[in-house]
DNA sequence: ACAAGATTGTACTGATAGGTACAAGTGATC
DNA sequence: GATCACTTGTACCTATCAGTACAATCTTGT
């Protein structure tokens, strides 16, 4: 237990840096703002990620993807039910996403140029995620070609659906757009199964 | 003319901020960036805009509400084809934000707390647009709880797809998503009308 | 308890941020 | 062509940025 202590408050640090990122975007994340939310001096938050900034959010998309990997993505891989596991998606994300009063951190990467050094998790994260989708559609018998089609709408369209329920402070618009999207895939699921 | 040219060219200052606003986001837009895009210097910028950057971005905010009123809004709103209607929509939503290489700088400002100042009218930007959108598919004689569903869904596709497109490098991902989202409405219509 | 090493707050750096001040420049009007 | 309001580049201001240096402090194995 020498060596391991850093690593366990570098790894518990990241929840909040994660928060701190969401709320303020990687450009305005200051330093300070960082030091803030995790409680961290300057000297430690350099400590933990020499590599500063970048380092740290690249250590916070790790850390989301594998939370991604292990409640989204997994279920959805090695699937026996679909209809459930599509259900338990949904009810997954809109948790995980506060029913969009959290932003999604990686699709906001995306967005503007200071997250160009982070293009290939952030598309190996979406990409991912969809194929993760339509692997369960297929499974529940619905066509190959469909069910691209049908994971990628849904995946959109829970991002468009933080989009507009932060632009209009409305919890319910999300919850409401999510379910439409939820009903869609289990319609799918229930024609072709 | 004498005061005449001031507004002139701060007009037309208008759309290399925006997109500069766009590129690197509000934050991330920094005043050398600002005046390399415009190619106008520190001091013609604060002539023009004497509150800074709060009031460029309120200016693009104004400008992008002027074109969606004209471009958009308008049309829905006092719609007489409303297949037509929903069809040019799509279309100009598409050539407008260039299959979702352009991002919405709107929606951007939503999701981080960078564009708290500018709630209102972001709010009131997505709240016209459904609402127009809605309308245009009353007229189709949709029912107004189906068209307001229906358009909330449109919007947020469009907002999802945008960034989706933008994180997958992919603009045809956005073509795909938004036409998906037109037939949605034109089978509405149809059923309805 | 003690030494070795990990951890942390604080004070610093140079660079750059947004914003101001202002003198030089511009062109229209009389 | 002199005047005048408007426009613009440049130099400058203070605050804050990311990042560094390091001494003080804490942990931990012995």
């Amino acid at each position: 237990m020498s060596t391991k202590r850093a690593l366990t408050d570098r790894e518990s640090a990241l929840p909040a840096l994660a928060e701190a990122f969401r709320e303020h975007g990687f450009e305005g994340a200051t330093l300070a703002a960082l030091s803030k939310a995790t409680g961290l001096g300057k000297g430690s938050l350099y400590n933990f990620f020499p590599g500063g900034k970048d380092e740290m959010m690249k250590a916070v998309l790790e850390n989301i993807d594998g939370w991604f990997a292990d409640a989204i993505f997994s279920p959805l891989e090695n699937v026996s039910d679909p209809a459930a596991a599509v259900t338990a998606m949904f009810d997954d994300v809109t948790a995980y996403f506060r029913s969009g009063r959290r932003v999604c951190v990686v699709g906001c990467l995306g967005l503007n140029s200071s997250g160009e050094t982070f293009a290939v998790e952030v598309k190996d994260y979406f990409a991912r995620w969809i194929s993760a989708l339509a692997h369960c559609l297929e499974v529940a018998k619905v066509p190959p070609a469909m069910a691209m089609d049908l994971a990628e709408e849904a995946i959109s369209g829970i991002q468009g659906a933080i989009v507009l329920a932060r632009a209009l402070s409305d919890d319910t618009s999300f919850q409401r757009i999510v379910h439409r999207l939820q009903s869609t895939l289990l319609d799918a699921i229930g024609r072709c199964g």
